[in-house]
DNA sequence: TGACAATATTCCAAAAATGGAATACTATAA
DNA sequence: TTATAGTATTCCATTTTTGGAATATTGTCA
């Protein structure tokens, strides 16, 4: 039950374990996106671009929507800005010492 | 440059992607333990937690004191607590779906 | 010094993640 | 209906992670 969480949330945390996924929220921070257009931002391999959405879907960190031809996906959580000021603040701390 | 950002972060989060790990950051959010309190608390093998707490410092998330014999393992950042709350509502919202 | 307790390290096989390449699917427009 | 653009899926070899078992290291005390 309570080990079933952690599972969880370890899933959750392996679908951020990732630079590309992670360039990913960060362009998606900035609003609603298509496949095409992270392709073209993160100019990766766009079956690779791919992969990483639904991994990041599945994990329920971001969302999608369909419109013609278009995906559209953006972020379905809020707390990620803060948390990511965190690291950066970790990182720092580090590069220091 | 930026993207060696993005590889870090994901170190840290890939030190968090695992059941165990997190499982003990959760019991050192407690306060500083020992590694044989870990051990005994987790009900690990001692090499498990050991590595797990390596890793964990190594990402720059726990810090280590030496004191006789003992290891004193302590969490290093502090703003752990509000993103755990946040991946709460994200498992919460799932559930439901 | 020798024995022992606490912790770390190494070794290893199985499982999972990674990322490239080719291909499949789907909605639209002609 | 056919061609095409946008997206998803499959296949595969390589690398990384995982966790158990054995062993090594280190500090303490008699």
């Amino acid at each position: 039950m309570k080990s079933n969480l952690y599972e969880k949330k370890a899933q959750i945390f392996k679908a951020l374990s990732n630079p590309v996924r992670l360039e990913i929220i960060d362009f998606l921070a900035d609003g609603e996106k298509c496949v095409c257009e992270i392709v073209e931002k993160l100019n990766y391999e766009q079956p690779h671009i791919s992969k990483s959405l639904i991994k990041l879907k599945e994990a329920g960190l971001i969302k999608d929507r369909k419109e013609g031809l278009n995906v559209y996906y953006s972020l379905k959580i809020c707390c990620m800005g803060e948390f990511f000021n965190c690291l950066n603040k970790i990182l720092e701390s580090e590069s220091k010492s």
